[in-house]
RNA sequence: CGGGGUAUAGCUCAGCCUGGUAGAGCACUGGUUUUGGGAACCAGGGGUCGCGAGUUCGAAUCUUGCUGCCCCGACCA
């Protein structure tokens, strides 16, 4: 993409009215726009980076067995009744009447629905188990929305739903899960923690949330330190296998946020230097919850016997909106966001320094050509902006490479590269033939 | 939903107290000089001062009602 062509309003101003780093910076490396409290456009910097997340939470949810469709985000009133959820969820919940006066709502959340589509469909004990998920927009009307997208009214989520036929079918979709969003917070250059949360009136221990670190988190969270150095991708994952031995690895250490947090057991369990305590933020949250669901709307499939059975429900919900604002907070520094690799916008930004200038412009265009035929998506900055607001604008958007052409260099044969989250800078000397497998490769390694 | 703020140009804000022709910086347009970390100068364009009612010869400014947005608290993916 030519800056030149594209549609990226950056502010050089801190707007006011945004409190927080994530919601500064996305707004002035134009991600997105405000429509109302809580409510934003994306631009297309910013639905970029909703996509890139998007895709690799498809792919870690595909890879552990859970099969995407699509669900409305305008559901009917009549199902919540069923529930018994309708008057619960109270004036988060966006009622809405049609034409007809109709009773509908925006969905904050699809058990119900998903519950709904499985008990019309599914009679039989042969088509369990199952995990359904979608990836759909949500609406929450909270009282006060705050910190941008972090704590939006509509946001992206996904959510996940499994259908099992016992408690402990029902715990081995949990534990793909767990295992499945491991490595997906992972892969988008996050350490996600899970850490036991509260099941409420279900009880057990399968329900956790997963929380990542940064000092403007929203609760205060405990953990021990060894959780900080694990990895859930170095090792070949078969779903299908007991995954009880990954799970105790990851759950044997202590971890709580501050409402499940218990001081005297974290001073006893954990070595004073282990001990970790910090803010976090929620991304990710997953529980088992029976027959909530499955038994007020009888979602019921006939077993070997012949018998019904009830079947064993669990949600598994990403905040992908929220991510956004997620890994802003946690990877910034005062020039601006810092994109790790897997989610940047773009790959590689290249600032021509002197655009006009025809040996520029020119290896400008070799570079932009060589390093999109390897795969790499570029932003070329070829507008006639001074070099310093470039350097500004570059830095600021957090492409993790940037490649920086100008007269200068390229009259000694050179053009620089620069790692945004390192600084470090190198100079490439141009006449080298494989320069763009060199860069390819500082790119991957994340320079 | 309680408490507190705020609303003036695309953005950041001044002007309001003490009523008298709408301002600055940045951004934008044209020009000159610049040109490797947010340049300088010249000339421009851009506003129903959130909306309504009132007081007044006259309201961005005073009074009043409403609304939006923001912050703190309670609530939450």
């Amino acid at each position: 993409m030519r800056l030149s062509q594209f549609f990226m309003p950056v502010l050089k101003e801190t707007p006011s009215g945004a409190e927080i780093v994530s919601h500064q910076l996305m707004l002035r490396a134009g991600l997105v726009r405000q429509s109302a409290a809580g409510i934003y456009s994306w631009l297309p910097l910013g639905l970029r980076v909703l996509q890139k997340i998007e895709a690799i939470i498809r792919e870690e949810q595909n890879k552990a067995g859970a099969i995407e469709l699509l669900m409305p985000t305008i559901q009917p009133a009549e199902i919540w009744r069923e529930s018994g959820r309708y008057d619960d969820y109270g004036k988060e919940m966006l009622r809405i009447t049609d034409r007809h006066d109709r009773e509908l709502l925006y969905g904050p959340t699809n058990e119900e629905l998903i519950t709904q589509i499985f008990r019309d469909s599914v009679k039989s004990y042969k088509d369990c188990p199952r995990t359904l998920y979608h990836i759909q927009w949500k609406f929450r009307d909270e009282i006060r929305p705050r910190f941008g997208v972090m704590r939006g009214r509509e946001f992206l989520m996904k959510d996940a739903y499994s259908f099992d036929l016992s408690k402990e079918e029902a715990r081995k979709s949990y534990q793909k899960m767990f295992i499945s969003y491991l490595r997906t917070f992972e892969r988008l250059g996050l350490k996600a923690i899970p850490m036991q949360a509260d099941t409420g009136p279900i009880g057990g221990d399968l329900s956790h949330e997963f929380i990542i670190l940064a000092d403007t988190g929203e609760s205060e969270v405990f953990c021990h330190k060894a959780l900080l150095e694990k990895s859930a991708l170095d090792t070949t994952i078969d779903f299908d296998d007991d995954l009880s031995p990954m799970m105790e690895q990851w759950t044997s250490h202590y971890a709580a946020t501050e409402e499940m947090h218990d001081a005297t057991r974290f001073e006893k369990e954990v070595a004073s230097a282990d001990q970790i305590s910090a803010r976090g933020i929620e991304v990710g949250h997953i529980f088992y919850f029976g027959e909530k669901y499955t038994k007020a709307m009888k979602c019921e499939v006939q077993g070997p016997d012949g018998k019904l059975v009830t079947l064993h429900g669990g949600s598994y919900g990403i905040g992908v909106s929220r991510l956004l604002g997620a890994i802003i907070e946690a990877s910034h520094d005062e020039d601006g966001i810092i994109w790790p690799n897997s989610v940047a916008p773009f790959d590689v930004g290249i600032i021509n320094l002197k655009p006009g200038d025809e040996a520029t412009d020119s290896m400008c265009q070799q570079f932009y050509k060589a390093l999109q035929d390897h795969g790499l998506d570029c932003l070329l900055d070829d507008t006639k902006e001074r070099p310093g607001g470039k350097f500004k604008t570059m830095d600021l958007i957090g492409l993790p490479t940037q490649i920086i052409v100008g007269p200068k260099g390229l009259k000694n044969g050179i053009v620089e590269i620069k790692s945004r989250k390192t600084g470090m800078r190198q100079e490439l000397e141009t006449k080298e033939l494989d320069i763009v497998t060199a860069i390819t490769a500082l790119t991957n390694k994340g320079l």
